[in-house]
DNA sequence: CGCATAGTTGAACTCTCTCAACAGCCGTGG
DNA sequence: CCACGGCTGTTGAGAGAGTTCAACTATGCG
């Protein structure tokens, strides 16, 4: 009955929605939960797999994506902190759910979980809310994946990345293949891309994983296509 | 709280979707609809635009788009008869909605739509399942706009359309541009392999919107890259 | 009949990919 | 402690898929 990782974020019905990890009905989630930890590199589901469990980050991240059968591998979706994974899945696992580091994760037992959602309205809301978000945040990347130029998406990516913390610091867990195989785009082109912007001054980059947005206002001009 | 159009079919939940047209719970929603007529390229709403009404096609087509301020155009979804249009939207439009042909809806205000939902357990269910299944394709597209290259995109998008349609019979009421905005390529690219695909025998295409999947196998084939 | 719009086809161009080499980092083990 | 191999990231050069520009055809509507 569902289909796709969630997260629940603030755009849609309220600020409660931010607030999960606090709010009364969460109470009743906790009950038939299990924490867990996953290890750079594992699978927490793959595609086929029957689909009985939904789970939430509470630390770490997680990349889902799909394979083509001749290799080909799109990344849907990268899942941070306080996201769910897993809901909106058919019986059986559309994507593949791996940890791009150590994550740890809150495991619901599907049935158990939906029969929850069910109960309480509250977190019936939320758990909507957070597919209406999945699905305004898909439709941004078709746009991006079909019309945008590589400088656009990887000015749009780093942005996106940004809006998850509040400072200009950008951490990027994931590797520079899972940012290409994300955007659309080759290790290589990423890897160009990020070095271009670097030089012009628009990001500062000291280590790989960790960018600083240098001149904000240029990169959100770049995304848009300047 | 709302965010793109919506289609039900039967993936998701039960058959009970499909049907919609002659289920209980619609009894409820027709009370509140109001019946109407888009000419051929009139606007349903644009984007920015108030979202204060639902709709669902009862006949024609509608094309659902996002443009960037330099122009270029991206087409998120063609609606048919029996999809909805414009749930899941937030307060303010997000996108687009335009006749491709003359087309019958019914028209919803958003309040009461939304009341009658939360009302009918039913109705909501089905609601749900529109907005998983619309989730859905949009990552089967992101996949496609990813990672597949214009041939795979064509094939794929003419399955698709069949899918609608039981026999081998492809009506195109979107233009070239459409389909093209819709895939992430250009018109001429779509025209160019429209005819490729036309001279190598696995369709026919005699009038440029009627198609016929002649070797469908072939396609298939095609559309995941082989 | 003539103009506007949609579709097709050709040729040149370009952005991104592919292939290839190299650099940096890290953990393992001698 | 350093050497080594493996993995990730960067950079260069050449190739190619799809775009851009342009001309032409077909269709429909006044």
């Amino acid at each position: 009955m569902f289909q796709a990782s969630l997260r629940a974020r603030s755009d849609h019905t309220n600020a409660v929605v931010t607030a999960t990890g606090s709010m009364p009905e969460v109470a009743a989630l906790e009950k038939i939960g299990t924490r867990m930890t996953l290890e750079r590199g594992k699978a927490l589901f793959h595609e086929g797999d029957p689909a009985d469990h939904v789970y939430k980050v509470v630390n770490g991240a997680i990349r889902t994506s799909r394979l083509m059968s001749d290799g080909r591998r799109y990344v849907l979706d990268f899942l941070f902190p306080g996201d769910f994974v897993g809901i909106n899945e058919d019986s059986v696992r559309t994507m593949t759910a791996e940890a791009i580091c150590e994550t740890v994760l809150m495991r619901y037992p599907r049935r158990l979980f939906e029969a929850v959602v069910e109960e309480d309205r509250g977190l019936g809301r939320l758990v909507y809310a957070a597919l209406c978000d999945g699905l305004a945040s898909a439709q941004d990347r078709m746009l991006l994946l079909g019309r945008k130029t590589a400088i656009e998406r990887i000015a749009s990516f780093l942005l996106m990345m940004a809006d998850r913390r509040p400072d200009g610091r950008v951490e990027l867990p994931m590797t520079r293949a899972d940012i290409a195989d994300y955007l659309g785009l080759t290790v290589e082109t990423v890897s160009r891309i990020l070095s271009q912007l670097k030089a012009e001054g628009v990001i500062a980059m000291r280590e790989p994983t960790r960018i600083v947005l240098v001149r904000r206002a240029k990169l959100e001009s770049l995304a848009d296509g300047a």
